[in-house]
RNA sequence: CGGGGCGUAGCGCAGCCUGGUAGCGCACCUGCUUCGGGAGCAGGGGGUCGGAGGUUCAAAUCCUCUCGCCCCGACCA
């Protein structure tokens, strides 16, 4: 597409569209490597406030951040038999610590490693930290009185994917990674739904994304965990996306690592675990929840740049007066917290500079020509639409700051409503394939628990269950199973998901 | 790894069938005029046509091999 081409989304041409927005909004390019991506300034600014504000949550609820090793033993990862069936089939795996020769004779790829250089044990860039953290742990812990351990750790993944996605699915990602030790099986569950909870009220206070919590079926459950919690988002194709993750791991990985602790009484029991995780992909799910044809659409709270200032001027000695009065706007927004960006390019028409804003997703533009300095005004654009109107610039700040929090509060609102649009309850199964094929969209229904129907189900329709909704499972009982039509034991959530 | 498609300037593409030594749009550079919703004109820079071999007087174009990418499946946050 060319650059000044629109961006048009068709819904059978929705992952072309997604694509688009990336580049066009300069988010992010695809690396040499496949499937890894580089994050430009911008993409990488919006991770930035995801992080921010993330780790201000985690801290609020008692947590520290430290660092683990990027490199795991590779006997650690087998040492969890569910932990490594699921991740040895996607794991980058160090064997050398030398090369003989970067080219060969012809100068062609002639990398070998150097046999003399071949390391004793292989090691693995981490898919994930569990193992190498419940290796620390063992050595941290003896007593009740070293627990609870609330960590933390800001770091990159590895996960050699077949098929990826920028910002959905790479084969290096940045996340972060809760992990916690704890004495009791019930503390641990509750830290597991208390994160679970900090996920949901993140993705719908910050992100502007609602979001469906719940529990995963067992196919789709982590591998190691005894219980994975999981929050659900909408894409505007209808699909879901796992936006987060909360796992209860039970005493799966202190048994592995041995890792126990010596209880009042005196008694040595084995650790309670939890882990929680969210990665780029939140950038991924912010594209896909908000964005429309012009571009991507930033919710306020992650938006690099809140506000644009746009200073217009053609004759001479009209720069002069707009061109102060425009910093001193800049100015002002800034000094209430406001993230600005006064656009001073030269030889490029207004027009130009507002589709370059909008398709970079700020949340409102502020144009200041001759005409607004008279008035001593600035006139105001939403990037969700709306017509445009005149903001005085006396205590410019304290109106913008509530100018945003409304966008904030729309986008959400806008999400929300086209979720619940597409969302349906349904009991028979003859209904539900119909339904969604025709129209998408998420089902709830009574759900008899059974992998192999699941996967039935799967394969008939590529839909799965994203969850069991927290807070509708009592709504099983005295309903019969949509597909097997045996006593429900679940409401599950049937979806396309990415 | 199976099935389909594509590699030509930074990006998007035409040219290939029917061989004659590379072009268009956008972007980029210079100048002048423009400037409240994607500017116009003029001039200019940039490509050993993914790679290797073959056929030919001559290959982006035909043949063989090879590498890479995209889409659909298997795998997954």
């Amino acid at each position: 597409m060319a650059n000044n081409a629109p961006i048009t989304p068709r819904v059978d041409d929705y992952s072309q569209w997604y694509l688009d927005v990336i580049r066009e909004a300069q988010l992010a390019d695809y690396s040499p490597v496949k499937g890894s991506m580089v994050l430009r300034p911008h993409g990488f600014s919006i991770w930035e406030a995801i992080k921010d504000d993330l780790d201000r949550r985690f801290k609020e609820t008692g947590h520290v951040n430290a660092y683990f090793p990027l490199f795991i033993p590779l006997s650690f990862l087998s040492k969890e038999a569910e932990h490594v069936e699921g991740f040895a089939k996607e794991c980058a795996v160090v064997t050398h610590h030398r090369l003989r020769g970067v080219v060969d004779e012809n100068g062609k790829k002639g990398v070998e490693p150097d046999p003399a250089a071949k390391l004793e044990e292989p090691l693995i860039v981490r898919p994930t930290s569990e193992t190498i953290i419940w290796h620390m742990y063992g050595q941290w812990i003896q007593s009740h009185r070293d627990l609870p351990i609330l960590i933390n750790q800001w770091a990159n993944v590895v996960r050699w994917e077949m098929k990826t996605r920028p910002f959905l699915r790479t084969a290096e990602f940045l996340w972060q990674e809760g992990h916690t030790a704890h004495a009791t099986e019930p503390e641990a569950n509750e830290e597991a739904l208390r994160m679970l909870e900090v996920y949901r009220a993140f993705a719908e206070e910050t992100l502007a994304i609602p979001v469906v919590t719940g529990s995963k079926s067992a196919s789709e459950r982590f591998a190691g965990a005894v219980e994975t919690y999981t929050i659900e988002a909408m894409m505007q194709n209808g699909w879901a996306l796992q936006a987060g993750t909360s796992h209860f791991l039970g005493q799966n990985f202190a048994k592995a690592f041995d890792v126990t602790y010596q209880t009042p009484d005196g008694d040595l029991e084995h650790v309670w675990a939890t882990s929680w995780g969210v990665s780029t992909r939140l950038v991924g799910a912010v594209i896909m929840t908000h964005s429309d044809d012009t571009g991507l659409v930033l919710p306020p709270r992650v938006a690099p740049v809140q506000v644009a200032v746009v200073p217009l001027w053609r004759k001479d000695g009209e720069k002069e007066t707009v061109l102060p009065f425009a910093e001193q706007i800049a100015a002002e927004l800034r000094s209430v917290g406001i993230r600005v960006a006064l656009d001073t390019r030269e030889r490029m028409k207004p027009g130009a500079k507002y589709y370059d804003w909008e398709r970079k997703g700020v949340p409102l533009r502020l144009e200041v020509g001759p005409r607004d300095v008279a008035k001593g005004a600035a006139f105001a654009a939403r990037r969700i639409g709306g017509p445009k109107f005149g903001i005085e610039a006396e205590g410019i700040g304290a109106r913008v700051l509530t100018e945003l929090d409304a966008i904030q509060n729309e986008l959400l609102e806008r999400a929300r409503t086209f979720r619940n649009e597409r969302m349906f309850e349904l009991s028979d199964y003859g209904a539900f394939k119909d339904a969604l094929s025709d129209q998408g969209g998420w089902y709830l229904v009574p759900w008899c628990d059974d992998a192999e129907a699941e996967n039935q189900i799967k394969s008939e329709t590529k839909a799965t269950i994203r969850c069991f909704p927290i807070g509708r499972q009592d709504e099983a009982a005295g309903q019969n199973c949509f597909y097997s039509g045996k006593p429900a034991t679940h409401m599950a959530l049937f979806s396309r998901a990415y």
